[in-house]
RNA sequence: GCCGAGGUGGCGGAACUGGCAGACGCGCAGGAUUUAGGAUCCUGUGUCUAUUGCAGACGUGGAGGUUCGAGUCCUCUCCUCGGCACCA
């Protein structure tokens, strides 16, 4: 017999499907039953695909395989997510060209996935940094600018003075990670704090720098980004994800005009209830009023200024997280190479500067100071808040720190409250509050807090007193009323130091008597409550009736109600070299005359519905900035290529290397004809993967290379190829972009569909988020040197060993851990199967007996298969198929022994008990007459069906040349199973005494809900009878075919 | 700090709506085969007790609870991992 050859055979067959285009959809046009499978693509490293990659895609080829044998019309495509800033900064260190290197690392690509044996219809890939491709995500930013989504806006980027160069945010870290000693802007060595960032390539401390950038109005589309996940599928936690980046909250801004000065300044709020709580203001050391102040616009005293400057310097040279995350910046690449530590810590000590500016609260005409704080951050609101002690934690410290009044407004709804220090009551405290009635929470780490309805505070206190260990307890009624509470004494919080003092001398330990710490956190809440000291508004129950007050705030006219979001604007410009040129010019004559393509196209809104069909978009741009000079490129002049620059890496200025190239940046105006310049900024990675899904099934030839036009669009995507396949039908891809790119592709598909592009609002209606292979129980890393590479296993193993370990490994939303030895264990199921298609083939007759337990066996393997396969358990689909294998050698080996076989399940139970009813039926089963062999086929046939999904080459090769059957198996038809032939002859009752499982019964399927009969069978049973002896049964509980239970005294 | 996921043999992991815990695989031990090694095959393998024979007790991070019956449900508690993080 010869050996499995993997080597041969997975070449052979590969060259055959590629051949015969197995992998390609039947159709693209007018296709019907489509299934479009896909899978993130990858951006193509240097390093090659590593087993991580392996793991996941080969999840996805596992449903593709499937789907098509479910008679779907699969398509299944792959591509290279090849532009940004991973490819840029490899090239950077390897000294070689992105674009060189971009041809030899797809290559690399295309091998190692063809060698895996994915399905990927190859004849339809795509590679962003291809002028083909981003041809159209130019075309895009101008579909996007030309509807008013994109802007310029001054945001801050991450700069070293030094270098005078624009940083990413992975180049930027601590001393430490860059093994530099920090440096300040004029070369001076400074101590480092702790929460430096520097410049990785010379240590100076990292500034920020606001430039002048391209922005997509994400946020316009929050509502709709939020509602689309209603009905769509992806996992919760996903969905959550999204929603909290969203960050929706309600609430309303409040006017507060500025004593003295002509000004006034807006606060975002989502407690507008608490508004005659505001006893001080705070705005972002970045706020407008700031600068107005800083230059005098509004009058302060001069020693203010040079504290101000002060305090916005040292908060200016804090680098910190809030910064890496509104620059957009591939995760990955954080996660993978910089690990950057979180500096910010919600905890830290407020810091604050008092600027002189006082505002009038407009509810009650109080003066209220105005503070600067970098705890208050001028990108989310309004940038300033107004501070409410009372009611919120991070106010109430801060308040705290600079000795500024408090003042409660919302009343707690009950009567008493109080916090017990944990450590001081015993055990059963708890259980004796819920007895009562009375609800608790945790508080904070060292406390419950108890809530006691009306009138019951004594009969509280005297269970707080019983359950005392030995410390001191404060009772709290409404926060005012306080009481430190003693075993046997009780003191009135006034009474503090006697209080202490008697503490002391119960030998209490100090830090329990250091409540006074504690006891402040009593002073702040933002539990439900009614409203108080507010005039007009007291009695008011919030939250529940918050809408009443923000009513009366607008009819007042202090404000109105609002929405806000976390979300962010889109940042989309990068100032480096490896991304498709932002398609735009900026001509400095049109700009002195006011003129842009929004002036001199006003009538767009008409000739779009002309041009747009169904557009449910407004299309206008919004006077948040001025478009003056701004044109885009004439779509039929794109794409704006990016140019050879021998010299690609990031320079000075602020701006993109593309800005050293004169021959790139010089152009003519498309109105005026004047000299103009491009834009030398490139866009954002996340932009060519917001629309690729959309680009597979287009037809390369005609519309691919066509050259677009203002309406080419409705060539290209709305192409009634795309009506066919679109949306994807199943995304697979990484939880890791659960935000992100998932993000931008809803964001994308959504503005084309309002634009009346496509036809539907989410691209991914399903999506399924894979887990990470891991290695050493590590994430596979470059820098941890654990990364496995496929390559040498397919050569050892071949892919389909490969292939079937990693599905095997665990469930296909885990971390499994890769291990050698695993993978050996694999390769010999592999070796064992093919033996069992030689040894078997052909040569089998089976007896009644084994024919039942083997038809019974193949369609409970069927069925599992099935479900698991649509369930993404892939690990225990193969299970089970290895337990149909391990039957089936078993058959052929005590064939040869003439030996009768048993069911696993017996056999799995053999070394416990087998029942006499068991053994019963053995007997009778033995020497039937002898069979056929067609049952033994039939289950090699099926095996090899569903085995195909996970062992593509294999079955293949099994399927046409051991089977003799037509090529080739993966348009083949997955298998059937007949539930009734699935279902067991005999069922396993488990007979328990006192729920103590004391014997296994077998019994016939037909009589196992029968109580009475098997409760006769069951008392049958000699041990079970010897164990009831004199014992009075007070109950009998039977499940039908699963437990009988037997309750004795 | 907030949100989410999860703690099951030596290991990866099974266990449907509460009903035989540990499927399947790895590893390990013993045996067969072999000049030897490897490969292959067979047997065993949660822990402890018993092992001449049947067997028995305990076991899903820990403590309590509900139930005839809990890995699964409830409460607390400890730990691990992931996401977000001064979002007013």
């Amino acid at each position: 017999m010869k050996k499995y050859d993997h080597k041969r055979i997975e070449k052979k067959w590969q060259e055959r499907w590629e051949d015969k285009g197995i992998n390609r959809p039947n159709k693209m046009k007018g296709a019907q039953n489509t299934f479009y499978n896909l899978w993130m693509f990858p951006y193509p490293s240097a390093k090659g695909l590593h087993a991580g990659h392996a793991f996941a895609s080969t999840g996805s080829d596992v449903i593709g395989r499937f789907k098509r044998m479910n008679g779907k019309d699969v398509f299944q495509p792959i591509g290279y997510d090849s532009f940004g800033i991973h490819g840029e900064n490899y090239a950077i260190k390897a000294g070689k060209h992105p674009m060189e290197l971009i041809k030899a690392t797809t290559k690399t690509y295309e091998r190692q996935l063809k060698s895996l044996g994915h399905g990927y219809d190859w004849t339809r890939t795509v590679t962003t940094s291809d002028a083909d491709y981003y041809r159209w995500t130019q075309w895009l930013f101008i579909k996007l600018f030309k509807a008013g989504l994109a802007y310029r806006k001054e945001a801050d980027v991450n700069w070293c003075p030094s270098c005078k160069t624009v940083l990413a945010d992975e180049q930027v870290m601590t001393p430490s990670q860059a093994e530099k000693e920090p440096k300040n802007s004029k070369g001076e060595k400074v101590k480092d704090t702790g929460d430096l960032q520097v410049c990785e390539r010379c240590g100076t401390i990292a500034e920020r720098k606001k430039l002048n950038q391209w922005f997509f109005r994400i946020t316009e589309y929050a509502d709709k980004l939020l509602e689309g996940l209603e009905k769509i599928d992806w996992p919760e936690k996903i969905k959550l994800a999204q929603r909290n980046w969203i960050g929706r909250s309600e609430g309303a801004i409040i006017n507060f005009p500025i004593v003295g000065a002509s000004e006034s300044v807006d606060v975002f709020t989502t407690r507008p209830d608490t508004l005659y709580g505001a006893t001080f203001f705070v705005i972002s050391p970045e706020h407008p009023v700031v600068e107005k102040v800083l230059n005098s616009e509004i009058k302060v005293d001069k020693e203010k200024i040079t504290e101000l400057n002060k305090y916005i310097k040292t908060v200016k040279s804090r680098t910190s997280q809030k910064q890496v995350r509104s620059s957009h910046v591939e995760k990955s690449v954080r996660d993978d190479e910089s690990e950057i530590k979180s500096l910010s810590d919600s905890s830290k000590a407020k810091t604050g500067v008092f600027t002189g500016l006082y505002v009038i609260n407009p509810v009650n005409e109080e003066k209220i100071p105005v503070y600067i704080s970098d705890y208050v951050l001028m990108d989310y609101g309004t940038g300033a808040i107004m501070g409410v002690p009372a009611h919120d934690q991070r106010d109430y410290d801060f308040a705290n720190k600079y000795d500024l009044p408090i003042r409660k407004v919302i009343d707690f709804d009950i009567e008493t409250h109080s916090v017990v220090l944990k450590s001081s009551v015993k055990k059963g405290f708890i259980k004796d509050v819920e007895k009562k009635g009375w609800s608790w929470k945790k508080y904070k780490d060292w406390g419950y807090y108890v809530v006691v309805g009306q009138g019951e505070s004594g009969e509280y206190i005297k269970l707080v007193q019983d359950k005392l260990k030995n410390g001191p307890w404060y009772v709290h009624t409404d926060g005012e009323a306080k009481k430190v509470i003693f075993k046997s004494k009780i003191f009135d919080f006034k009474e503090n130091a006697k209080a202490k003092k008697y503490a002391e001398s119960l030998g209490i330990p100090k830090e329990q008597i250091d409540w006074d710490d504690k006891d402040k956190y009593m002073f702040c809440h933002d539990n439900p409550g009614t409203i108080i000291n507010s005039d007009e508004w007291n009695g008011i129950k919030v939250p529940q009736n918050i809408d009443k007050v923000v009513k009366s705030i607008e009819t007042k006219g202090w404000g109105s109600g609002k929405t806000s979001y976390h979300l962010r604007d889109w940042l989309i410009s990068r100032q480096r070299y490896w991304g498709p040129p932002i398609p735009m010019i900026y001509c400095e004559k049109c700009a002195g005359l006011g003129k842009s393509w929004f002036t001199e196209n006003s009538k767009y809104e008409n000739r779009s519905t002309k041009q747009i069909r169904n557009s449910k978009l407004e299309i206008r741009n919004s006077d948040d900035w001025s478009s003056a000079g701004w044109w885009p490129v004439p779509e039929e002049e794109l794409p704006v290529e990016l140019p050879f620059l021998k010299d690609f890496k990031p320079k000075g200025g602020g701006r993109g290397p593309l800005a050293d190239s004169k021959e790139f940046l010089s152009v003519k105006c498309p109105s005026c004809g004047s000299k103009a310049e491009r834009e030398p900024d490139v866009s954002d990675t996340f932009l060519d993967s917001a629309w690729y899904f959309l680009a597979y099934p287009l037809q390369r030839d005609k519309i691919w290379k066509k050259v677009p036009s203002e309406t080419s669009g409705q060539d290209a995507f709305s192409n009634k190829i795309i009506e066919f396949w679109l949306p994807v039908d199943l995304y697979f891809g990484g939880a890791e972009h659960a935000v992100l790119h998932l993000m931008y592709s809803r964001f994308v598909t959504k503005v084309l569909n309002d634009l009346g592009l496509i036809d539907f609002d989410e691209p991914f209606p399903k999506f399924f988020a894979h887990g990470l292979m891991i290695k050493d129980g590590a994430k596979m890393s470059k820098s941890r040197g654990n990364v496995v590479n496929p390559d040498e296993y397919i050569e050892k193993y071949g892919a389909d060993t490969l292939r079937l370990y990693t599905m095997f490994m665990g469930p296909m939303d885990g971390y499994p851990d890769f291990r050698d030895t695993g993978i050996e264990g694999m390769s010999r199921f592999i070796d064992r199967v093919w033996k069992l298609y030689q040894d078997g083939k052909g040569k089998m007759i089976l007896e009644k007996h084994s024919v039942d337990i083997l038809l019974t066996k193949l369609h409970q393997t069927i069925k599992k298969c099935t479900s698991d396969i649509q369930g993404y358990k892939y690990n225990t689909a193969i299970a089970a198929i290895m337990e149909l294998v391990n039957l089936m050698r078993e058959i052929i080996e005590k064939s040869q022994k003439q030996v009768r076989v048993s069911s696993t399940k017996a056999k799995a139970r053999a070394g416990r008990q087998i029942t006499k009813s068991v053994q019963d039926d053995k007997a009778y089963l033995k020497n039937l007459p002898a069979l056929s062999n067609d049952t033994w086929n039939e289950a090699l046939e099926k095996l090899t069906l569903i085995l195909a999904p996970f062992a593509p080459h294999f079955s293949e090769e099994v399927w046409c040349e051991v089977l003799k059957k037509d090529f080739s198996v993966h348009k083949a038809k997955w298998p059937a199973y007949d539930e009734e032939i699935a279902e067991e002859e005999k069922v396993t009752i488990a007979v328990q005494i006192n729920g103590k499982l004391r014997i296994l019964l077998g019994v016939k399927r037909s009589v196992a809900s029968d109580k009475k009969k098997v409760l006769e069978l069951v008392k049958e049973e000699e041990k079970i009878t010897d164990l009831l002896n004199n014992k009075e049964i007070e109950r009998e509980i039977f499940i039908p075919e699963k437990i009988v239970n037997f309750v004795v005294k």
